[in-house]
DNA sequence: ACGCAATCGAGAGCACCGCTCTTGACACTC
DNA sequence: GAGTGTCAAGAGCGGTGCTCTCGATTGCGT
């Protein structure tokens, strides 16, 4: 059972957390700084280290939270009920609309990787929500029969047995050829965030919100839903 | 005309930004040391200063030399000769071999932003010059005949006419559907790329090389190339 | 050919960073 | 109440971007 020691640290723990994604919005993920997060929490540098092992840790306990934020956005933005390519189209937006709430994280989660620090594992898990979402809508489709019949000329070993897992798992409608075109669509989703976010459309697109559902709907369409 | 002042003026500038090339490379851009550069070149921190005005404008010069050089890759690897979608495929692999190759330059270019750092106006040429190959490809296509006839349906006002002048100009096969798909294609290529170079491919792409092709081409096709 | 002004390199210094170590105060447990 | 573990605070190390000053050098105009 937690002592009141643990209920406090706990919750100081956070608070910390908290003040690190005030700063990320802030100052970006690089210029991320231990000591002002200690300042704006009127602490010391130093008691920070109590609760957090090193910036890098800090670091990495911000890319599951934004990862699991995104993911839980995704699947509550999803619809078992609705038809496929209604689904394929609100996740979208779901996941465009969190991106645009929260460029920072985002950026942190889908951008360059920070020099000198490389994600450990325990980032995977949440990394994948949003895939699997995806996913799921793929599966639910082919299962419905939604899905056009599969090419049948197919090249194997492009995917890998975890990913087809996730990509609407073995179907006769899904073909190796339609979990390539899954991963690419997957891609280009967050190709397409990360080019409106970064400034890359800028004087190209002069709408973004239609541009956005307009590009979505083709997605939708390489992939047959 | 140039005097000698001058002369080993731009000199020493340009041992600079090679210099800071060199860095990029080692340690990421978010970790570019104006002290480290003093270092290699065996001059003192401050006397930097007298040829860079600051950390930022270093960068800025980086990220112009990183479009310039990726965009000059581009423009070799295109041969006017060839078939439009052999020509699609060389030109995406062109673009993907110098962004492994470059790795960091690449994440500068794509990635994340560098907070507190809005890259001024002077990059927007070099930036365009892979979208003008591209689009120059679908206009060489439309204008051979090569292009399936346009669908009619299409909503305006997506695609500012700046971006419509460079995808492949005015032409009877080329209509706002055919650029809306030549935008969202040209984001995939580099959501395709940044995803397997900052490692959100690991573990559900088994043979990268064979990935992009297969990829890329199914980009063609949803170009009509 | 020479003097002067512009340019340059170096060093010190400012404020900041991540991180470590030591010190002393505190609170909880027995 | 004594003992024990946890905590905040401070000093300190080596690093950063950037500024200022101070001599030394150098090249240009006369």
């Amino acid at each position: 059972m937690p002592t009141a020691r643990d209920r406090v640290r706990a919750e100081i723990t956070a608070e910390i957390a908290d003040a690190a994604r005030r700063q990320l919005a802030e100052v970006g993920a690089a210029a991320l700084s231990l000591r002002a997060v200690a300042r704006e929490l009127g602490m010391a540098s130093s008691a920070v280290y109590r609760y957090v092992p090193s910036r890098d840790d800090l670091l990495t306990r911000l890319i599951i939270d934004g990862y699991d934020a995104l993911g839980a956005a995704a699947e509550q933005a999803d619809d078992p009920a609705a038809a496929p390519r209604e689904r394929w189209l609100v996740v979208c937006r779901a996941v465009r609309a969190w991106a645009l709430a929260h460029p920072h994280e985002y950026a942190l989660l889908y951008g360059s990787p920070v020099p000198g620090y490389t994600a450990p594992r325990d980032t995977v898990p949440a990394a994948t929500r949003v895939g699997v979402v995806l996913g799921r809508i793929l599966g639910d489709a082919a299962r419905a029969g939604a899905l056009p019949p599969v090419s049948g000329a197919a090249a194997a070993g492009l995917v890998t047995p975890e990913a087809t897992a996730v990509l609407g798992g073995s179907h006769p409608a899904i073909d190796e050829d339609v979990r390539v075109r899954a991963l690419l669509t997957w891609s280009s989703l967050f190709g397409l965030i990360s080019f409106e976010l970064f400034g890359h459309f800028v004087g190209t697109v002069a709408d973004s919100d239609r541009w956005f559902d307009r590009a979505v709907a083709e997605l939708a369409g390489t992939l047959g839903l």
